[in-house]
DNA sequence: CTGAAAGCGCTTACAG
DNA sequence: CTGAAAGCGCTTACAG
């Protein structure tokens, strides 16, 4: 065993009784028709027996690939991307690649190479969560899965393996709980935000009212933040013929509307219902409990890299879509209940 | 230039007409006195011309290092662990490392090596955060700094660099806030939770309202969850005596608070104060906002790293603490206002 | 002050 | 079916 204490192929192919060649086929398991079943065998208990765990710089090398793989989010002090970023590691890790994280636009150095600037270590592949329309733009050549960007996924209409929720099928089973709840006056306060998820989110919105009898909808668009929720909540709320629910676009946004309706000592749910997006610890901490649509974030980290790994093994992966569930809880009613 | 693209130190060697040890020294920082300046700028140049960066693997390889930090957190679904990471990242990213990710217990593999099993990959130190007593048990060969764990910090009292919150003085600022507007009775909603923070906050809570004229305090105890939180602040508001100001461990118990107190028909803050602590994005989305105690979650990720770098080559870093800074809202007021 | 050479631990043609 | 050898790109004694 080397002096540091970590045994190398060496010294598994010393105790098997083999070459270090034989030790690297069959512990890579291409072995198959090239190495009796007993060596191989007995290799595996060596390695077994000694604790062998391959060393990933030395693979690297002579590889010449880094089993590193890029997350690129908005942001991690969200509350949505700790959850994909431990269900994209969880995954990779099984795999033997590392996740690293870079935030954008925040971290971004420059734009010499478009929105992006190039990493400091050198990465397999990248993952693009919730990016705005073209910003892989100086990735080109680097194999990428694209998150809950939309179906069309990657820049220039190129084709980009992509991994979404079904935002759209969420929000059409808000505006039926809604609808059969009595509600057709709608507020929808929106996310001024450029990303898939929040145009598919007014989109399908906009169709599902539309397509009510008597449904009418009204509009107001915000950050995603309390104050700025607050306030263009008020707007709605404010106007002649006041929606009987506002539908928002995020947990953080119903957080605003909630202050809204207060202000204006309307009662949640009996005077007004309210509903949010993504189901965050914020929706059971609100009062009243915020009806909501789960988005399995974990599982989009998840899903992503096996798309990627499948991408980078040569594989040409399908897009996939997980579905939202609707999670009623208290801050929906009847209208005038 | 290689095929792959890339340059190597071989490149740059044949573009500044030196060799490649001339280059790996200037490039290196170790060429003081041992390489003219005049050819050290003409490496320099060279290696910028040809956009040169070193193939991590093949330094790790040769070093024996993997440049690979490990983060061991509680959970990344809380929306404290976020920030925590993004600042360890940024300044490891910075010296040329790398960080993993492990959540703990949720990923441990067994107990075979303690609480912690062994990471896939080597790794050239560890950054634990919020971890319970001797959680670092399996790794007392890896360096190590902890995080959030207590001055104490390190299994059997082994000196462990850590980096700490001011906890206790964050606390105390809280009691003189309330000390301030007027309360004597203070209820504490404390955290069952195994981890020095909460030890810290609890004591430091006990010994300011022992030395405040006619203080008394009661305590109650619940998981960091708005159910249980919600329970545990209910106990104390239905004892005779009730306080007339409620401090909580977490932001997130605050929220349950909040709810016992309006299934009471308590307003907040007029009959009832309360406060929380950690300043998450939930404090400014409740009704009234929280008047809690800001940490700078971030800037303990950063801190860490720094003090972890150190250790790594060769220093002997002294315990850092980060204080926390009261931020007055709404849910404090005067008893009785 | 500078260069030739060894070697980190792997994987993969290649030869037998 | 198995082994000897080359080479991935670095860093660091060592020789000059």
């Amino acid at each position: 065993m080397s002096l540091a204490g970590r045994p190398t192929s060496k010294d598994v192919a010393h105790e098997a009784g083999v070459s270090q060649s034989t030790v690297s086929l069959v512990l890579g398991g291409k072995w198959a028709g090239r190495v009796s079943p007993a060596t191989a065998r007995s290799v595996r208990g060596a390695a077994e027996r000694l604790g062998y765990r391959p060393n990933q710089a030395a693979r690297n090398l002579r590889l010449g690939t880094t089993r590193t793989v890029l997350l690129m989010v908005p942001t991690l002090s969200a509350p949505f991307f700790g959850p994909v970023y431990t269900g994209a590691a969880r995954v990779a890790a099984r795999h033997g690649f590392g996740v690293v994280v870079s935030t954008w636009p925040d971290d971004a150095v420059g734009p010499a190479d478009g929105p992006f600037a190039a990493p400091d270590e050198a990465i397999d592949g990248i993952l693009a969560s919730s990016m705005a329309v073209d910003a892989l733009g100086g990735f080109r050549d680097t194999p990428a899965v694209m998150l809950d960007s939309g179906p069309a996924g990657g820049p220039d209409g190129e084709r980009v393996p992509t991994v979404d929720f079904g935002v759209a099928e969420g929000m059409r089973a808000i505006a039926a709980h809604l609808a059969g709840l009595g509600h057709r006056r709608i507020g929808h306060v929106g996310a001024v935000v450029d990303q898939w998820t929040f145009r598919a989110r007014g989109g399908a919105l906009a169709s599902a009212v539309a397509a009510l009898p008597g449904g009418v909808l009204t509009r107001a668009t915000c950050a995603i933040d309390v104050t700025s929720a607050k306030e263009a909540a008020g707007r709605l709320l404010d106007a002649p013929d006041r929606p009987t629910a506002l539908v928002c676009d995020d947990d953080l946004i119903a957080a605003g509307a909630y202050k809204a309706a207060r202000a204006r000592g309307l009662d949640i749910p009996s005077d007004l219902s309210v509903t949010g997006f993504d189901d965050v610890l914020l929706a059971t901490a609100l009062e009243p409990e915020l009806t909501t649509v789960r988005l399995p974030a974990e599982e989009l980290g998840a899903q992503g890299m096996t798309t990627l790994l499948d991408l980078l093994s040569g594989g040409h992966p399908s897009p996939r879509v997980l579905p939202g569930e609707l999670v009623v809880r208290e801050s929906t009613a009847p209208p005038g209940a």
